[in-house]
RNA sequence: GGGCGGUUCGCAUAGCGGCUAUUGCAUCUGGCUGUAGACCAGACGUCUUCUGACUUCGGGGGUUCGAGUCCCUCACCGCCCA
């Protein structure tokens, strides 16, 4: 079970300074969640992890249950001790997978929608029209799996059983990630279908011993936002997730917060659900999320990027064999006190490994750093 | 000295008479927000009013309506024999 205790409000915003407890350790909040999609930071051990300053992750139901297979992550006595990663942990239900795998795939849209496809511009997602290699339905969604072409079904009570046998200190409620193309009788359906699929995770899941997170969709109208808000809440989660498609802009996100966070249960912690950019770490807190996910720091260290204080440099461009500096010399993590640009980006043109554990190290101390202050930001009530 | 094989974008390759010369690597540029993806997309002879124009398969010559492709010759590389 956890605890969430909120230490401090802030009078400037709708910011919050937290504790979450969990049997696993104490999250500061608003923090950053690092993405263990395969129950480990990609390139990273266990103890590297926690030098990173990362105090909890987020794991992935779906790509767990493909493999290994839940029943091994449940017989090494738990995600925990299979992992050794020895800080609370969630496990994402598969919902996001979905979107990732349905439509994400066919048209190659993110959850923010930044271009329409097609050369007609702005074709929707016609209720009719189905992502190819996975089928939704109320009771549940047919995925293919990207490892083999298996078919194979997950619904609200199996992500719950597959992510009790893997034994994270929080769940969070099965859902439909919709499209940011999808129109309106679309997510209409969708929504009833996520509303319905948190119910009955809630009658499936066992004991208190995990927490569980509903999820909010709602797509970027307003009057669905607020009333799948105000459901979620009726339903007694033990804390929220944000999720789905947040609409074309930052501006729309931001909107989106604004009609959800008043309608939650405001002891309850708030997770943005896949949002993480530095640019919109500030204004999501300020908003009042205590808790939010991106692959962005770990995924753009493998393609070579590490984030500093000017912003983003790339390290597989040639300009950076020459360079002697740190990656950023503000910055105190060991990558940045050891090593140059030149050595690092020689690695990654070199394609030696080591090369994105550098870069996914330096990022994660980065971007927990970053949370740090702006948890200091809010307790010095500047925030 | 003789015989055989080769020379195609930075490197490596395909092409064996017929539209626009193949593919890989490398290079450069762009993208990535609950991880399918240490990935994807584009460019990669020259010029360009971004639509096209011109030029290319070691050099030179020839055959042919048409040659990277066939013939002659020269240069260079490799292997074998003296």
């Amino acid at each position: 079970m956890i605890e969430f205790k909120i230490i401090k409000k802030s009078r400037k915003s709708n910011a919050r300074l937290g504790l979450l407890k969990t049997a696993h350790g104490t999250v500061r909040t608003p923090s950053f969640v690092p993405v263990a999609t395969q129950a480990v930071i990609k390139t990273l051990s266990a103890d590297e992890v926690l030098k990173t300053k990362t105090q909890i992750v987020i794991s992935n139901t779906f790509h767990l249950h493909l493999r290994p297979g839940e029943n091994i992550v449940k017989s090494a006595g738990g995600i925990h001790q299979f992992s050794r990663l020895d800080m609370p942990i969630m496990t994402d239900s598969g919902g996001f997978q979905v979107f990732s795998l349905g439509f994400g795939m066919d048209t190659g849209v993110g959850k923010m929608l930044k271009y329409f496809p097609g050369e007609d511009g702005k074709e929707s997602v016609r209720k009719n029209s189905k992502p190819k290699d996975l089928e939704i339905t109320d009771k549940g969604v047919f995925f293919r799996s990207p490892l083999n072409g298996n078919r194979l079904f997950l619904d609200a009570k199996k992500s719950i059983k597959i992510q009790e046998s893997l034994g994270a200190d929080i769940l969070f409620a099965f859902d439909e990630c919709t499209s940011p193309l999808s129109d309106r009788e679309y997510i209409r359906a969708s929504l009833s279908r996520t509303h319905d699929w948190a119910k009955r995770c809630l009658k499936a899941k066992n004991g208190n011993r995990q927490a569980i997170f509903g999820i909010v969709q709602g797509s970027h109208f307003k009057d669905l936002r607020e009333e799948s808000a105000k459901f979620i809440d009726s339903l007694g989660f033990d804390g929220y997730g944000i999720g789905g498609d947040l609409g074309k802009s930052k501006k729309d996100m931001m909107n989106i917060l604004k009609w959800t966070i008043p309608h939650l249960s405001e002891e309850k912690p708030r997770h943005l659900l896949g949002v993480g950019y530095l640019d919109d770490m500030e204004d999501i807190i300020k908003s009042g999320i205590d808790l939010f996910d991106c692959t962005v720091p770990t995924h753009y260290a493998r393609r070579g990027s590490a984030f500093i204080s000017e912003g983003k440099i790339n390290l597989s461009r040639s300009i950076f064999l020459r360079d002697k500096k740190p990656l950023d010399k503000k910055c105190e993590c060991i990558v940045c006190r050891i090593y140059t640009r030149s050595y690092i980006c020689h690695l990654i043109r070199a394609k030696e490994i080591t090369g994105l554990k550098l870069l996914t190290f330096h990022n994660l101390f980065f971007f927990n750093t970053f949370v740090e202050n702006i948890r200091d930001k809010i307790k010095n009530g500047k925030l």
